[in-house]
DNA sequence: AATTAAACGTGATATCTGTCACAAAACGTT
DNA sequence: AACGTTTTGTGACAGATATCACGTTTAATT
């Protein structure tokens, strides 16, 4: 089986997942793996690339919600419903490949092998309180705050640690931080600014570099909350 | 068992995770079930009364995110993680009783009985998917599409109908509208000034009754999701 | 290298929202 | 009914943020 190749690698409980998985499906950038008010059939775990979530609203705003990797599942909020279908649109930004997870046969896998069933929960568990504290920061520190939780949440997620700092090791767009805070690329742009100005960080080809996590943690009142709730996957 | 008295009115999923249930505390208005950082040992079904959740940050705002009542589950988050403590606050608002869980039962309980982890499973499910729009409305429509959010939640979720309206069942102060919004107390002030000058809402005694809900949703692009995730519980 | 397209920076301005202050109204208690 | 407490409404103002406009810079394409 073509799976098999990728176990090794993987965390135990997400090999257990991927034991259901049904093939493998390469994603290549600009396209879309699936799009909000789609038939949803599968789940999927990045096998490589990456992968970010998004919403759209009436006014044609977007809200990004994750930016996925290796090992991230996406797709997931399908399960248990009737008549499923994706609420998110998953825009693919690096190539890469998924295993594709018909969650149909997933429903009952998750009801006859308890172990499988437990090893989500404890997935989905973490989800639901990485996403809640995302959003806090989001709602009760302005926008700035949103920023700045946004950037650590890159640092937790896609730092590199370099001589001078802390490298986000994605190319992102004044607009794409933008849709991550639901403010205006303006506002970014003045924001960033100012941080660049007082050496918090630097940008060079669309990579930030950090300078100084410690300022961007105090200006949010981080609770330094471990790493497995503060990221953006 | 004293459990078995409230067993029938429940449904399945929740008769089933009851029967891990330790006992039932009475909840007294103005005490709290728990308090964020407190060492977690027990998970909570409610009964009987009102739990408010709540999150504070450092500068001492209160952010609200859940208003409970029967049926529903308090300190979920708890489950799956070492040295499990609290990040919320339970308030009681209301007296009643919950049954307590044991946490560390549970998660065995999850690990044996396949069923009762899918069911959990659907439940977390559908919680998640709650939380996520909630705070997109917060996020993407500004201090007025999370005080319109908030009231249609609420109406979903305490909405009694009447013939001028929808009255929705729990008396709420300004200040209590406003932690759910994230928002100060005068902003709501002014909002819901405006809301009664347009006849979309009245307010006697703290509760509101919401005259005009298509209003409220056309104002925020409601997509009209099911009220399993618009609600506020 | 030249050309086009995308992304960025920034001033000006309008709107939204929070804060402070204080009086009026509603509520609870004795 | 009288009193103290909590809640509410509202003006004035300051700060944050969005929007519009437009020139500059950077990246991509031919």
């Amino acid at each position: 089986m073509v799976i098999q190749k990728y176990k090794e690698e993987l965390s135990y409980e997400l090999g257990e997942l991927l034991k259901s998985a049904e093939r493998i499906v390469p994603i290549k950038k600009g396209s879309y793996l699936f799009k909000e008010g789609q038939e949803a059939r599968e789940m999927y775990i990045i096998l490589s690339g990456k992968v970010q979530i998004s919403k759209m609203n009436a006014e044609g705003n977007e809200l990004s919600l994750r930016l996925c990797k290796h090992n991230d599942i996406v797709g997931e909020l399908t399960l248990f419903t009737v008549d499923p279908r994706y609420i998110f649109n998953a825009k693919i930004i690096e190539n890469g490949e998924v295993a594709a997870i018909n969650i149909t046969d997933l429903e009952h896998a998750f009801f006859k092998n308890s172990q499988l069933a437990f090893e989500f929960l404890r997935w989905m568990n973490d989800h639901i309180r990485k996403t809640i504290t995302k959003f806090r920061d989001l709602v009760l520190n302005g926008k700035k705050g949103a920023l700045y939780s946004t950037i650590i949440r890159l640092c937790n997620s896609y730092g590199v640690v370099r001589e001078n700092g802390i490298e986000i090791s994605v190319p992102l767009t004044n607009q794409d931080l933008a849709n991550f805070c639901g403010t205006a690329r303006e506002s970014v742009s003045r924001m960033l600014t100012e941080l660049r100005k007082n050496h918090i960080i630097s940008i060079s080809k669309k990579i930030i570099t950090v300078h100084d996590l410690d300022y961007l943690k105090k200006e949010i009142d981080c609770e330094n909350c471990p790493i497995e709730y503060c990221n953006i996957d």
